[in-house]
DNA sequence: TACTTTTGTAAGCAAATACTCACACCAATG
DNA sequence: CATTGGTGTGAGTATTTGCTTACAAAAGTA
């Protein structure tokens, strides 16, 4: 095999981790399989990666960066709160489906192995999510759109079910997602709520 | 060791299984540590079940009939749908918080191991639940007192939605729930949803 | 009592796992 | 050119895993 620097081998190892966790599931997920998959030897992995566990934190780190960010800045633009509310959700939702199940399903191994510093990252991600949905909230009740009697938190958690769900659908349906208007619905669902007038 | 019926040990087998969950997490749920916590040779359990996976299975068929079953009961009773919505829901929080994120840690176990009869199973439970759920909202509609114009099987979803991220705070939290009237604030905004006047 | 059945155990198996290491190669640098 | 440092490899490690098996002992039954 031609050597690499270890900024490509980073990223390849970091696809191919993806893509056994879509194909096979993650009981398939060995450094012996990632290797095949790449056609790299075992050892050469972890001369780019201290440890397995490496490999996801980086992984979480790339979620962060490129997820969480996009999220942020619809959060902070311009718009009215529920554009920006509904933009949130459905780039949300496109996203978990896009990225089949891959948050879940690290979710799901850092509940496997207990891991403290995998549970960290994965909370600070929910509460990123939950965060920008609260401080939309928050707008839209101080321009006077949505009723100020609300208690944010509570919407904030209900919204949160939305793409947790998602996930869980992905899962169990192996992938299979019909979302056609599904953000939409939610979203017209989440306004009932938020409007003043419904008491 | 004394002997005991089967009867006994598969209950005995479950109980240590859920313990070793809740108190070590899923990467240290092997047959060796669960007999060590009986007190029972390893040998013995393969004598009680056949395989690892059974265990689980048989712990799924609990769920099945304890809760979902207490579930039923709520959803078919003869109260009024708001009543019948507010109790199934709060019941649904209760057990998954005296249950420690049981569930949801079998659902990681199920999509780690990829396994077809254990997401079967999960589906079962969690579209049983969705089941009443519609249920209920149909009744309520039917007898005048919620909007018909409503999409049932949406708000079934953003409903799921709220057990499933309990078990997420639960998990994420290390099974601390601060839930002081949670299920009374979501039942507020669940009805936001549901009430007629609100269009 | 004599038998059969059920339950218990210790030892051990094959397979898989994350990870290491001694060594080979190659490219860039002096 | 010689040196150095990063990259690749195959074999190997220790450990863990779910599960089996040969046999002992207790419990049930005649």
């Amino acid at each position: 095999m031609k050597k690499q620097s270890t900024e490509i081998r980073q990223k390849q190892i970091k696809e191919a981790f993806l893509d056994i966790i879509h194909s096979d599931g993650l009981k398939s997920l060995s450094t012996r399989n990632l290797s095949k998959k790449i056609g790299l030897s075992e050892g050469s992995i972890f001369r780019h990666f201290a440890s397995k566990q490496d490999i996801i934190l980086a992984i979480f780190s790339d979620v962060d960066r490129d997820f969480i960010d996009s999220l942020r800045i619809i959060a902070n633009s311009s718009e009215s709160p529920e554009k920006r509310l509904s933009k949130l959700l459905c780039r949300t939702v496109t996203y978990l489906v896009d990225n089949k199940g891959v948050t879940m399903l690290l979710f799901s191994e850092a509940s496997h192995n207990n891991d403290t510093e995998l549970k960290t990252r994965l909370l600070h991600i929910f509460n990123s999510q939950k965060k920008l949905v609260s401080k939309i909230i928050h707008d839209g009740i101080a321009i006077g759109t949505w009723d100020e009697s609300l208690h944010v938190d509570n919407i904030a958690m209900l919204y949160m079910g939305i793409p947790v769900t998602v996930n869980i659908e992905l899962i169990l349906n192996g992938g299979q997602f019909h979302s056609q208007n599904f953000c939409q619905q939610m979203m017209t669902l989440l306004e009932r709520i938020l409007n003043k007038e419904n008491a």
